[in-house]
DNA sequence: TTCCTTGCAAACGATTTGCATTGGA
DNA sequence: TCCAATGCAAATCGTTTGCAAGGAA
């Protein structure tokens, strides 16, 4: 069942469209939900499956890209070089990635904010120092996750 | 001309592509050599630019892929979903991305003995909270490089 | 001779697009 | 009615592979 969370995920998303001169349709709703609940980023593959293929590839890729210009959500790329895709930062919050080295999967990860706070700070020192102006950063975690671990 | 450090670099590759019974061709040293004095990861239109189109792209994803077995580079991903190599880890050393939101460019960045300390304690401390064992991490800065803050 | 390496062309997988059709406001 | 959304099939892009020819040990 949609929580409350999402409605006003939704009610956030809604105008961003509308201001695009596109719908919110099932679809893409379907998806927006499917990324809200997912716990990392997730291929066109993924949503495809989950959405019981309901809708085609070709038609979720062109969702996807609806919702990516209208900044309502981002795309990656994980180490097999395939699309990953996940709810704008604005929409799920500032997070980083666990990466399984062995199965591939990748988690999110929120760190404390007072962690965020030190990383910034380094990035920010950083990025000046080689004459950049830092928008933002990406860290990404390698190991091996809890099940991979047992195997 | 190849400096001192090529030439160390190479010595240190021969033998592992001996021990896997492929030979260092002059294509492969090529390769090594163009990434060594990169200051970014390179995608292989890069390197088959960079190479004068002396190899072709089809044998310039050969030689990656053997050298990328041998472990002497490593692939990621861009933005844009293209592959982009570099030497690996061992042969030149930890370090980060700055990576521009504007043009695409890829460029390293070493961070102080210091500031890869800190680092690596947050990303320890939160890779075991999350029941992983971190092996490594990988932070890219975007921002806006200096060249396209100019225009 | 025995493998490794190369180049070309064809195959591939993920993603995108053209086009005709459907559907909502 | 008008324009956006859809589904299918075909096209595209970066990358990989089969195969026959060339080259080093």
């Amino acid at each position: 069942m949609p929580s409350r969370q999402d409605d006003r995920a939704e009610r956030a998303i809604s105008p961003l469209l509308d201001a695009r001169g596109v719908r919110f349709t099932p679809a893409r709703r379907a998806v927006v939900r499917a990324l809200a609940g997912a716990d990392g980023p997730m291929t066109a593959a993924d949503l495809h499956e989950l959405l019981r293929q309901r809708v085609p590839l070709s038609s979720l890729y062109r969702t996807l890209a609806v919702l990516e210009g209208a900044r309502v959500l981002a795309r990656e790329h994980d180490a097999s070089g395939a699309a990953r895709f996940e709810l704008a930062e604005w929409l799920r919050g500032h997070h980083h990635h666990l990466v399984c080295n062995s199965c591939g999967e990748v988690r999110d990860v929120v760190v404390t904010a007072d962690t965020e706070r030190t990383v910034n700070g380094l990035v920010q020192r950083i990025a000046h120092r080689a004459g950049y102006a830092a928008t933002g950063h990406r860290i990404d975690i390698e190991g091996t996750c809890p099940a991979c671990q047992r195997d």
